[in-house]
DNA sequence: TCTGGGGTCCTATAGCCT
DNA sequence: TCTGAGGCTATAGGACCC
């Protein structure tokens, strides 16, 4: 049978930073854009503490210093979480070669071929981790990677916690639907609609009824998930499909100027990204955020392959063309896209 | 008054070709 | 020549993930 383990960091972000600066222990920790909870942005991660006030991922940082304001504010340092996760990610692979990285705190370990009980896998990887980076993890152990990943969130922080398939029906049913990994809050909203609000019930669906209402392909999956099945293999290797670069101004701008100078330097940053990457593109897309929120995309596909600045930037402003600014603007970003070599 | 930034994948539509 | 049926590609938007 498949055995696969799913690793996720505990309040990753604000784990490292109190471990480098053990002063902060105990406190409320709040990590996001610059750091400063007057300015534009979002919460990346808040340590155990401040989840107590009611803050959590994604909740813009004005709303997170309403709510704690005596809570520590860091900007997001890429750098230092970057080679922390190296550490956790090489030591996993250690354990078994077959890995897949999802996102810089959390990973996929197929465990099948190993001939130890899981749970003693499981506090091998915990003690390691430990040791080398002084962090812990909860990790979940399944016979796929969509119970796995549903397991490590039942148990935290520190956790441990084996799906079994004979506990389906007692542990996952009863979960809401949102715990299911591609349920996010507009399918939540159309399945309670329905009627249906918990993964048992969406289990008692018939798939022609979930592919009349979300289409074929994730009615299918939708009818699979909610039974715990999932084929889906690791992903050991990937090519990026996609580089992109955007920014939200402080205030909101109809700036000519400025909305002109942003798109300069976004096609730039994302031309040093596809060249380091050893890249070329042949899609450029602008996008376009208003004030309201209202957002606009236009590309502009090139004859060729290119990592040229100029050709990357003339097409963004091509892109801009296309676009009625009448209200002011919110965020700007340039993306590449048909990647080769 | 709020709602980041970096991605992936899916769907609908339109144009073009066979 | 007309009328479709499909297939393919480009484009725009949206949901979702960390």
């Amino acid at each position: 049978m498949r055995l696969i383990l799913h690793m996720d960091m505990d309040a990753f972000f604000a784990a490292v930073e109190e471990k480098r600066c053990p002063g902060l222990k105990g406190k409320p920790i709040v990590i996001g854009g610059s750091g400063d909870p007057t300015q534009r942005g979002v919460v990346s991660t808040a340590s155990y503490e401040a989840r107590k006030y009611g803050i959590h991922s994604a909740l813009p940082l004005r709303t997170a210093y309403k709510l704690c304001p005596e809570a520590v504010f860091l900007p997001v340092d890429y750098g230092e979480y970057s080679r922390i996760s190296q550490i956790i990610k090489d030591t996993l692979k250690t354990i078994s070669p077959v890995m897949e990285d999802v996102g810089i705190d959390e990973a996929f370990l197929d465990i099948s071929e190993i001939d130890k009980p899981s749970e003693e896998i499981a506090q091998e990887i915990k003690k390691r981790i430990t040791e080398e980076t002084g962090l812990t993890c909860s990790i979940g152990i399944a016979s796929n990677k969509l119970l796995a990943k549903i397991a490590s969130d039942m148990l935290k922080p520190d956790g441990l916690t084996i799906i079994m398939e004979e506990d389906i029906e007692s542990r996952i049913w009863p979960l809401p639907v949102r715990k299911l990994w591609g349920v996010g809050p507009k399918t939540e909203g159309s399945l309670k609609k329905i009627g249906i609000n918990t993964i048992g019930e969406l289990a008692s669906m018939p798939l022609d009824r979930l592919i009349e209402n979300f289409g074929e392909s994730y009615g299918n999956y939708l009818f699979e998930a909610s039974k715990g099945r999932d084929e889906s293999p690791l992903v050991t290797h990937w090519e990026p499909k996609s580089v992109s670069r955007e920014t939200t101004f402080q205030t909101d701008t109809n700036n000519w100027q400025t909305i002109a100078k942003t798109i300069a330097e976004l096609a730039k940053e994302v031309v040093d990204d596809i060249r380091q990457k050893g890249y070329k593109g042949r899609t450029v897309t602008l996008k376009v955020r208003f004030s309201d929120f209202v957002t606009h995309t236009r590309s502009k596909t090139l004859a060729g392959p290119t990592d040229s600045i100029d050709d990357i930037r003339k097409a963004a402003f091509d892109c801009l063309k296309r676009i009625e600014l009448k209200k002011k603007v919110r965020l700007i970003g340039v993306r590449m896209t048909q990647l080769e070599n």
